[in-house]
DNA sequence: ACCACCATGTAACAGGTTACATGATTAA
DNA sequence: TTAATCATGTAACCTGTTACATGGTGGT
């Protein structure tokens, strides 16, 4: 029983990215950006940092170009450890945590703020989501099946943000509610 | 103008938990996990490790109490200082990021994964999110006129884990559809 | 003349987790 | 007698961000 190789979700992803081919560091950055960037797309100065990593650990080898008219860069190919490892991360069942979003502790707190403040804070949410919506049916059109799954995390996003577009409309409206009749109508 | 003092997420979650009162290290904890905690519950050691820092940088003061029967403990009371801090980050304007989930890695490059592997996660996820729908509910009724607010936070877990399985949902039934015709039929 | 693109990295910091360590009291 | 509650903390580690640093090429 060979020892399972434990790697984080940002190895995993770049992982995921040199199974399309060889990319620099610089490359990699830009694939996240717009291929499933808007779900995870780490700063460069961790994809910098990590793939040196993956190529200590066997996980991917690194080669050299020299260019004439651009600076020198380094190519990245993933090695059949590194896609066994992909693999094994791939395959672990995936764990969902609620929300840890600035916003909850506001509303939560939200007797020590006044209503108007509450529900400038809602429709800023509100504003966002609208946004993220806007942009995610823009990428459902152009994206459009450029890779197998990837429309499937845009619908995700979507209904994301379709919830949190919801949730700011009851709340606004609750909150101008209790503005008018402070007490508990039980 | 005075300057404004800039605290993180947690120390204002910690300093609103202690405009309630007075408190222990041990009471913000279990205050933090039985309250808000769905959704903002950080490690004991974190707790520890920020109350001193929040005592030095004038967000509150500490008392010793000596008791019998018990361990001595710290007991810790927000200043006027330690209110302004937390009322300016209320104040803030809260930012929304889309989720990074692990899940959506494994989606986005799910054609490295059998398409029944694909379904079990996304399976697990919707009995995750069920779960909490289940979680949710039951805490909207024990927990009724609590806070002024906290309400409003059960309502966003919910729409959230709504989603969640609404998305897992279309998901799975998309993926069973591309298993018997992988061609697209735009 | 200026800006965007190509290309790599370092340094400093922030925020978080798990596991370890200790030890009395009280309820089942 | 066993487990949960009370009560505080340390150590090691991991993941991530922003800002800084460098410098040629190609298009407007």
């Amino acid at each position: 029983m060979a020892k399972t190789y434990e790697i984080s979700a940002t190895e995993a992803a770049l992982l995921g990215l040199l199974t399309r081919g060889e990319m620099s560091g610089y490359d990699l950055q830009h694939a996240a950006e717009t291929s499933g960037g808007f779900f995870w797309a780490p700063a460069k100065s961790r994809i910098y940092a990590v793939l040196p990593q993956l190529v200590t650990r066997g996980f991917a080898t690194s080669r050299s170009v020299v260019q004439e008219t651009r600076p020198t860069k380094q190519l990245y190919r993933i090695t059949r450890t590194g896609r066994e490892a992909l693999q094994s991360w791939l395959e672990e069942p995936p764990t969902m945590e609620p929300e840890r979003a600035p916003i909850l502790l506001k509303i939560y707190f939200g007797e020590l703020l006044e209503p108007e403040v509450l529900i400038s804070h809602v429709r800023k949410v509100k504003a966002e989501a609208t946004a993220l919506i806007r942009r995610l049916e823009a990428l459902e059109q152009e994206a459009d099946g450029e890779t197998p799954y990837g429309d499937l995390t845009i619908r995700h996003g979507l209904e994301w943000a379709r919830a949190m577009t919801r949730w700011a409309n009851g709340t606004e409206k609750e909150i101008a509610a209790r503005l008018v009749a402070p007490a508990k109508p039980s």
